[in-house]
Order: C-alpha cells, then structure tokens, then sequence
DNA sequence: CGCGACGTTGATTTGCCTCAACGATTGTGG
DNA sequence: CCACAATCGTTGAGGCAAATCAACGTCGCG
C-alpha cells in the first residue's frame, strides 16, 4: 500500500510522531476500484472514510428521472462520501463510482473511532478537513445560487483545470448543473465568438 | 449569559467536567444584534464562533447584480459562520444579519485555539459539528440540482416548519432560489388547485 | 467489425425571470 | 397619534435561459 500521499496530507494540519504513524498505519486498507464500478451505492451503508491514492472517484445523487447529480470529484490526494449515511449509519442516498481506475485508501467506522481514543490529534485532523469541506460547499451553493450556466463552467475550469482535460464533457455538465446538450452548445457559441 | 442552550447543545456530543465547563465559560462573551443589523459584512475578516441564543440571524452572499442568496438561517441552537474567512482569515464574501433582535454567544479565534488546547474534547465536538454541516450542504446542493423550485418550497417547509411561519416569504424565495415573484405566484396556483 | 457511449445540432417547449403597476401592512419621526 | 415612507406581497405581460426530444456522426473498445 503506498500511504506516501496519505501521510503527506495528514502532515500539512497534524504532525505525528513515529509510533502515532505507526498506529495510523494498523488500521489502514486499501482497494483497487475498476472503471465503473461502485465504492458506495444507494441503499448501502457508508461504513468507512474513503481517500484516494490514484485515479477519480464521483459521488452523486440519481433523481426521480435517472437523471445524475455530481456533488463532488475525488483525485488523488482527496477525501470523499456520504457524510449523511457515515454519521448515521442508514442507508446512503447518495453513489460513489470509478469514473477511471482507481485506487483507495480507506479506515472503517470503528478503527476511525480507535483512531480518535489513542491519538486525538487525529480529532484536530479531521476537524479541519471537515471545516475546509464546508468552506467548499459554502462557496460551491453561493455559485450555484448566484451564476449563469456560463460563469459555473468557466468557475469550474479555473478550479479543477487537470480535472477539466480528463473527464468527459457530461460529467461535467452534470456538475454545473446542466444538460449535456446545453454545455455542447454553450461551448461551441462560446469558441465561435472568438 | 445565558449559557444553557449552548451547554444543552455541547452536552449533546460530549461530556464536560465542572472544570472542562468553566474553562469554556471564561472564553464566552455574548451580544446583542438588532433587527437589520450586521454581525459579519462582505470584506471584513469572520474573527469569532457563533452561536445563537435567540433571535434569527442569515448568512448569505449578493450578486454582482445586488441580489441576495441565502445560504442558511441560524435560529436558536444553531451556528453560523463564512467558514472560507474564518479558517483563511481573509475578507469574508458573505454578510450575516439579523432577521430580527437577536443575542448571540461567541468565541474568538485565538480563544479557540486555547480551547482546543485546553480541552481537546472541543476538537472532537467541533469535528462533529463540522460533519453534521457538510450532511447538510450535501442534502441542499442535491436537492438544489435535482429538484423544481415547488419541490424545493415544500423541502423547505418539512425541514424548518417553524422558520416558515416566521420569515417574510421573500427570504424564502432567496433561500430556494426564485425570485419573490414566482414564489407568490406558485404559491397561488397551489391554493387554488385545493 | 459492430455496438454502445459520447458529442453535436436543430426545432420546440417551458420554468422561471424581468419589469411595471398596484394594494396592504408596517414602522417611524414629527 | 397621525402622516408618510418603506417594505412586502400580488398580479400581469412579455422575454429568455436552459430543458426536451429527436436525429445523426464519431470514436473507442470488446
């Protein structure tokens, strides 16, 4: 398992000591998720905190249509799941798939709480990152709420520019919030004005 | 002060000691804020933790065409907060005023530090207040994406029966998203269809 | 090779916005 | 306590951004 990125993470909000790496470590797993297959699906439980080593995760909501709604991707170096399902333990509302090969580290519930009695740091940790997640959403509902479908994308593009080079284009139309088509059509407006 | 509610809330998710209680107390400090007045403006720096006691207070952005976006009301038992200034301490692009008379008990940054460091246990607390938000900012951006604004309206009176009653509705068309015009239509057309 | 996912383009529709005018209510200073 | 302004909700006509539906080309992959 390699935990180089994981470890390097952490130590940006926490310093540890050898022996608090070494706990951190006992209670670590990693996956291989392939290309379309599912982390977490709806009805399932979300039992562990997800972060991914390599490739894209997505989660998203399926409405009454079918249609999908993408809340967040998951590149390397990014934590991701069903926070809803994960406090409660019922039943997840919420998908999370490969959109490309890729592979996770994850801590179960439980460990996660081991995790907290023997090395509280890991409270801090944990505290932060949940807080720069909401800084996030914060700013994502303010764009959601104030900006044209135009102004989303380019928003996302400055954002996320590595992630705009390799994903296909509905996924990211679903994320802004549109139809495929529109961001189709927007695009080609848009290169034609220029 | 009246502290009883925040104790109430804290005692919620973990147990304080007498001790662990009155260091908290020794960095509280409460105020009051009037009706329209401002407790955060666009710009300036979110220095403190806010909880309210009574009253409603608003969070919420405006548009470069002077609209207003809510992002979320705090009535009694709540938090509030531009999260991306307090962590950053840069100006904030959010405004939090009062919807009416208000009292609020707040905690500097710096004392909040100390706090953590006096009291780990609020680094557990606040993880858990963190989770719970980002549960929630997950929820509204889904339903913000997948649902129609009659949809949204009726979302939002299930969650917060008691806000309904009490906001001018055009705070709610803010906070769902539509201006105050087609909310007072919508709801017209769904009187007259009973 | 052939299938399925993806992107494109066009015609049409629609959910919601804009602007404007008007009562009703609230609140505030004289 | 009244007069006036400000805020709020309502209603209507018209407009626009984005959705819908449908057809078609292309490419990567099994």
């Amino acid at each position: 398992m390699n935990t180089d990125l994981l470890l390097q993470h952490i130590s940006k909000h926490i310093s540890l000591t050898g022996e608090e790496e070494d706990i951190l470590k006992s209670v670590l797993h990693s996956k291989k998720i392939k290309k379309k297959h599912f982390l977490l699906q709806e009805g399932e439980v979300n039992k562990t905190a997800t972060f991914v080593t390599s490739g894209i995760l997505r989660i998203y909501s399926i409405d009454k249509n079918g249609f999908e709604h993408i809340l967040q991707f998951a590149p390397p170096g990014w934590w991701i799941g069903d926070m809803k399902s994960a406090i409660t333990q019922q039943p997840a509302t919420l998908n999370i798939d490969a959109i490309e090969d890729t592979e996770i580290i994850w801590i179960s519930k439980e460990d996660l709480e081991k995790l907290y009695a023997a090395v509280p740091k890991f409270e801090r940790f944990f505290r932060i990152l949940a807080e720069n997640s909401i800084a996030s959403y914060q700013q994502r509902l303010v764009n959601n709420l104030s900006l044209s479908a135009a102004e989303r994308y380019d928003n996302f593009c400055k954002l996320y520019p590595s992630l705009v080079q390799n994903l296909p284009q509905k996924q990211v139309a679903s994320y802004i919030g549109v139809t495929p088509e529109f961001l189709s059509k927007m695009l080609s407006n848009l290169s034609e004005k220029k």
